[in-house]
DNA sequence: ATGAATGTTCCGGAGAATAAAACAAGTCCA
DNA sequence: TGGACTTGTTTTATTCTCCGGAACATTCAT
């Protein structure tokens, strides 16, 4: 499908981009820690830090490099692309603050799921992270939105990996999960992506009825018991999935 | 104070970073009206495209680009740099919900003010956005935090351009609003940034007592009367400032 | 089927990024 | 106090790659 872009392109972006990504792996490194970390060298470090810290999106403090805010601008502005994405954010705390158990909002990219809300002990680390579709609870309520042929694609894409002895890594088996999910309209994660941690999904639309992402709770299987995942949840998780489409119907 | 680092640099990654952000800006453009907006050539820009969309960068969807959710993951790492900044989160949620107003986390980077949490109307887009700290009430918080000298070099790097008729300009009326400041432990924006507009802010600290930011809440004058912005919201802002740092002594 | 518009590829040349080495500025330790 | 070491900054020659123009491919509309 994709042409090999590999020799395409612009390799000082690439390098820049390398710089910036161990940056943002552990903060706070000098360029000569660079240098041991990448296979830069030390003077071409010197000079692309100069330029990020120019443009604004490298800070240094006491000869130390960070990554800087100025990254925030620009993800907020993918992150609020769609209005629905900004609804969901206060869907997602009220879920979370509702059923004391950790909430999120997934939407897809790549073939991924990457959470663009989150709710939970941990708040915020989850952010911005990606996640096996298949394994995932808003992943398969993603999945379940669209047809065999694009699920084809996806797991041609990229395979069905197993994350624990639950995760779902036969097509077939894949294809009838994400029938029963259309039937009773929502997924369930049993333990599918950690061991020890269940979770509901349901997805989310515009009021077009064009798919934004899934809202999931999840926890403990100590909590998650199967009364509270088939009947409980499914409710609250339609009837927030069902105010974001009514917040976007009037705006 | 900083060297000259114009010349110095990698010309490139500026190009790379000049489509990004005009593609920030307008979403969903395609590679012919990011000609029309730039300077960069039509094959450059397919080449830079390219380079980034393979990266993850940039997303291509029916041959409109945009920015993706890649970036999500670095700004979330200098979000989640300092464990006070994700327990702010919380904070900054309970006081927009208990007061019913905005709120906001504000941390100081290059002079100026950046949101990183937001609660309000039309929460998250204002999220990464970069404001002049003398005239906000967290900004103001902020600088109360520094000594006369630190005050002067920010005076001297950015200026006291005004934003309303309010704006404190002149320095001599910064440095004695900040020693009232001081004194009385919170900041006041007296419409001094938007007109209409009230804001009360304290700064945080650690418990090893290091600045970390600044909590505000603010909203119209109509409802932000003397009384509430000199007595309940400073009280209410101590708290929350007080519970961070009880939070993070015990993490 | 024809033409316009956009995306993709190719190519030669200019210019910029690169690496190495020299230089500067601290820092540590004897 | 002084000298060896580390790290950051600057310089320079050379290579490499990024760039822009133009050709080619593709899509779409008329």
């Amino acid at each position: 499908m994709s042409t090999d872009r590999d020799d395409v392109g612009v390799s000082t972006t690439r390098k820049t981009f390398e710089l910036l990504e161990t940056l943002a792996d552990e903060d706070g490194l000098t360029i000569t820690e660079l240098t041991k970390r990448t296979t830069v060298t030390k003077s071409t470090i010197y000079r692309h830090l100069s330029t990020l810290v120019d443009l604004g999106y490298v800070v240094e403090r006491d000869g130390a490099y960070f990554v800087g805010f100025r990254f925030l601008e620009i993800s907020e502005q993918a992150r609020n692309r769609r209005t629905g994405y900004t609804a969901a954010k206060r869907k997602v705390f009220e879920l979370g603050q509702e059923t004391d158990e950790r909430a999120g909002f997934i939407v897809e990219e790549k073939y991924e799921g990457v959470y663009i809300h989150r709710y939970g002990s941990l708040s915020g680390t989850m952010i911005g992270k990606r996640r096996p579709l298949h394994s995932l609870a808003a992943g398969k309520a993603i999945l379940s939105e669209w047809d065999d042929d694009a699920v084809a694609e996806f797991i041609d894409a990229v395979g069905l990996d197993p994350s624990t002895d639950n995760t779902i890594t036969d097509p077939d088996e894949l294809y009838a999960e994400l029938e029963k999910t259309r039937e009773r309209g929502y997924a369930v994660n049993n333990e599918e992506h950690m061991s020890g941690l269940r979770g509901v999904a349901v997805p989310v639309h515009t009021p077009d009825e064009t798919l934004l992402g899934a809202l999931s709770v999840f926890g403990p299987t100590s909590r998650f018991k199967d009364e509270y995942v088939h009947e409980e949840l499914p409710h609250r998780l339609w009837d927030k999935a069902g105010e974001i489409k009514v917040t976007l119907a009037y705006s």
